[in-house]
DNA sequence: AAATCGGGCAACCGCACGCGG
DNA sequence: GCCGCGTGCGGTTGCCCGATT
């Protein structure tokens, strides 16, 4: 018999079904064995990828609120692309949903300081360069001009190759936009997330975590001691059905 | 109304890490 | 110590759909 080839791209509703079954079955580990025995012609990594992302019963939906994103914000700040580490400080929020938006909202900002530049550029000069925007600007420049039709992820793949070697590695150009739009906000993020200080941050509207009973937004005890100011520690203080 | 563009998001890929044999 | 396997993570791609022209 041939073997029938690995199935890829969206997942249905029959495999989400199967998916959500088998890991009923068997718990959310062991992902090659469930992706066997559930019959769907998936990868162990792709059954994950769509229970945690898509499927996990704890996931929150809808746009992400003004306290989940000032929390976004911040931490990337803190931790950089730490995507993962970051979800677990936003109940509900998957790292790939982060990711997400934190690239599009990174996008906007990207462009509309492109724009801002185009305009004082047509009435200011070069020696004067904006405090508010400590990016290189040429660097910036060269970067938006290479994003044809805006397309940022190709920038940012050859600026890890090119402009990263060049002294300007695109993690800081990311941190620099951050930044910068943590300053316009107004939030002044700058002196309250350096290690070991209080750390505070706006709280968030405590959302019906105790749903969230797996593992998925466990933290460890520095992280809760972080994430007091945030919420009810006493939401957190579920049960952990499996070790990191 | 049709075409084009851009944002949002799901999913894939490759690499790294941890663990057991 | 090495190897293979399972899993987690970050980066990237591609599709869908609403907005705009």
């Amino acid at each position: 018999m041939v073997q029938e080839e690995t199935r890829k791209g969206p997942w249905t509703e029959q495999e989400d079904l199967q998916l959500v079954y088998f890991v009923s079955l068997f718990g959310e580990r062991r992902w090659d064995f469930i992706a066997k025995v559930s019959g769907l012609n998936r990868t162990g990594k792709s059954c994950r990828l769509r229970w945690v992302n898509y499927l996990h019963p704890g996931l929150k939906r809808g746009r992400m609120t003004p306290q989940e994103e000032r929390l976004v914000l911040e931490l990337h700040s803190r931790w950089g692309n730490r995507w993962s580490r970051i979800a677990r400080k936003l109940p509900g929020r998957t790292d790939n949903e982060i990711k997400n938006y934190w690239r599009t909202h990174m996008r906007k900002k990207a462009q509309e300081r492109k724009r801002a530049l185009s305009l004082s550029s047509s009435s200011c000069c070069s020696t004067s360069p904006n405090k508010n925007i400590p990016m290189d600007l040429s660097s910036k420049a060269k970067m938006e001009e290479g994003s044809s039709s805006s397309d940022f992820k190709d920038v940012k793949g050859k600026m890890t190759e090119e402009e990263g070697v060049k002294g300007y590695p695109m993690d800081r150009i990311w941190d620099e936009i951050a930044s910068s739009e943590e300053v316009s906000s107004g939030l002044g993020y700058e002196g309250s997330i350096e290690e070991g200080s209080s750390f505070t941050c706006p709280p968030m509207a405590s959302p019906p975590w105790d749903y969230c009973f797996d593992s998925l937004w466990r933290m460890d005890d520095e992280e809760i001691k972080l994430l007091v100011p945030f919420s009810d520690l006493s939401a957190y203080n579920y049960g952990h059905s499996r070790e990191l």
